[in-house]
DNA sequence: GTTAGCACTCACACTCATAGAGTGCTAATT
DNA sequence: AATTAGCACTCTATGAGTGTGAGTGCTAAC
């Protein structure tokens, strides 16, 4: 009976760093000159023969080296490959780089995704945080002028959308603090996915007059709310991929940059992701357009909520261990601050 | 005397649009069957060899046709080409688009580059409201809660950036209120660029004892502003060019990809646009790594202020007349729609 | 001033041979 | 029974050599 004994676990260890470091099939005579020195290179081809026939492995052609297999590579992430240390200074250069980040969360996850992509050497993706989960903390109606009216929404993560409302009718600063006042005591607490439920017409009963504003204002602001959510899609780094020479061919370039332009679709790949950090390996992917990609990306929270992800996307041939540690390490960063920023 | 009589024009606008559509260099005998049927092609040749000396076409090497120069593709622009006429359909198409935007001017300007990208094939390029020199029409502070303070500030353009600011001692609304009218009375009317410059003590006189805020807490603020101009640049659809002859050698595609992820070099470029349409053809580019391209942008106001650019990139050999009636249009729509959302 | 004719140039596509890396199998070795 | 040496075989990548065709510049005739 075959079986996945240790020496070639070992040769699967060696064909996939192998492969990750050079592009290139891997033959048995390298594996049994640079890694199992101890191993004549007829025994490797044995062993690879039954590798192959597991799956682990492929051959592009005929009497060409062998390389791993989207399950070779699930085999190794899952327990082959060796956890990668960060070394001490590139860990307090990512604690540095937070640091210098001032702004709102919109930008410090802006800033992780482009340090993400710089250090990594692939493409990063990131969603800003989905307001939809957090929760209303304080609404404000403020008046600018006798017919704009601006509205502020703020949740338990920070500052969302607002926007300037244009009056029909003027309204005196008086009123829009109690019709402020009033949102706040029926809505504080609530979702902002819930806000897109509500009905409306339960809240006119008790301020009276200013049907505008509730019936036919707040109800788009909420929907706005909901939109923006979707569209907060970022990618740094395209251009990284672009030395592999798994992109050498234009069409595959030309592929892959336009699944990143497709807001939808990342927004998608990004949204559905739950653990605390997932590897997601070629035919994984759900999305067609990423069969020959993977993915690690790691989701990031406050109060214990998740409220987004981030990743890097890059081929299969990717260098795991230490992508992992720094995704890892990043978005520790990343929860650290904000729950340090946000706390209140 | 050589000059440049109208048949050179002729020649030179055959080369130009044949090039533009086949990305070939164009020989004398596709220019007398195709264009100037009436004229033989060793005249052609004649005329082309006096069109080279005179810079405005070039020879990719000997015995290949001819390319045009950017001193070429200059003169056809300027008073060679003829005015493309948008059809209907598109102009249609172009407004439906704007009246479905909701949101921010942000979200506006994010979805004229991406409609610019679509429509015209090559890549769009951005810059979201510069607030610097909008100027503040109402600053706000608001109490979330005991520590937290929201910053609201509006311009005679809309929303700006807003942040909360974490308190060491609590205030209560009644001071909040003290301090955000005083700032008001101060504030209002000065541009936001300088409102960095300010003196703040000059303000504190008048409300003692919350220094905190006034000190430490707005000029941070008034800094993030200044801040938050320059990396408010977007890209859309450079995976478009990939899809041109140019852009076939992968060092050529990275290299342009690169500096569409240099947001500083894209902020350069659209900074100084003053111009209503401005066309920047080959190396009268400043920036090295867009020598090889021509850029089209237009800038948009309100209040008759130029607020912002937008803009296509583009291989020198580009769609001219049809790129910039686009851009035209689409700005001219978007003109309209700022001026209509904004009106006070 | 224009055109036909012609010799010349050069990139590109094609073929073909060779080298080299790697395999799988068999037989010998441990 | 497991390992290894040896060998024939396969397939790609590389580079040289060749032919083709588009295009030119020049000259001489119209």
């Amino acid at each position: 009976m075959m079986s996945l004994n240790s020496r070639k676990r070992l040769i699967l260890q060696a064909i996939i760093e192998d492969y990750i470091n050079t592009a290139e099939p891997v033959g048995s005579r390298t594996i049994s000159k640079k890694y199992l020195t101890s191993v004549s290179s007829a025994t490797i081809r044995n062993e690879m023969a039954d590798l192959e026939e597991m799956g682990y492995i492929e051959q592009p052609y005929t009497s060409a080296g062998r390389i791993p297999s989207d399950k070779g590579y699930r085999l190794y992430v899952d327990s082959i490959m060796n956890q990668n240390i960060l070394n001490a200074k590139k860990i307090e250069y990512i604690k540095k780089e937070f640091m210098e980040t001032l702004g709102e969360i919109d930008d410090l996850i802006k800033h992780a995704s482009k340090l993400l992509s710089n250090m990594t050497k692939y493409a990063s993706i990131a969603m800003a945080p989905q307001y939809g989960k957090t929760r209303l903390k304080h609404i404000q109606l403020i008046g600018i002028d006798n017919f704009n009216v601006l509205s502020v929404i703020v949740t338990d993560v920070g500052i969302v959308k607002n926007s300037v409302i244009r009056m029909e009718e003027s309204l005196d600063i008086r009123t829009l603090d109690k019709i402020s006042n009033m949102l706040n005591d029926k809505l504080t607490g609530l979702s902002l996915d819930k806000l897109n439920d509500l009905d409306i017409s339960n809240l006119t009963s008790e301020v009276n007059g200013y049907n505008e504003l509730l019936i036919k204002v707040l109800p788009e602001l909420f929907q706005a709310l909901k939109y923006s959510d979707k569209i907060e899609v970022y990618h740094e780094g395209a251009a990284n991929l672009l030395d592999l020479p798994e992109y050498s061919d234009i069409q595959k370039a030309r592929e892959f940059l336009n699944v990143l332009d497709e807001h939808d679709l990342l927004f998608e790949v990004l949204e559905d992701k739950s653990e605390d950090l997932s590897v997601t390996i070629g035919k994984e992917n759900k999305i067609t357009q990423l069969k020959n990609c993977s993915l690690i990306t790691a989701t990031y929270s406050f109060n214990g909520k998740v409220i987004g992800s981030i990743g890097v996307v890059g081929p299969t041939r990717m260098e795991y261990s230490r992508v992992i540690s720094l995704v890892d390490c990043l978005t520790e960063n990343l929860n650290d601050i904000l729950s340090k920023v946000l706390k209140t």
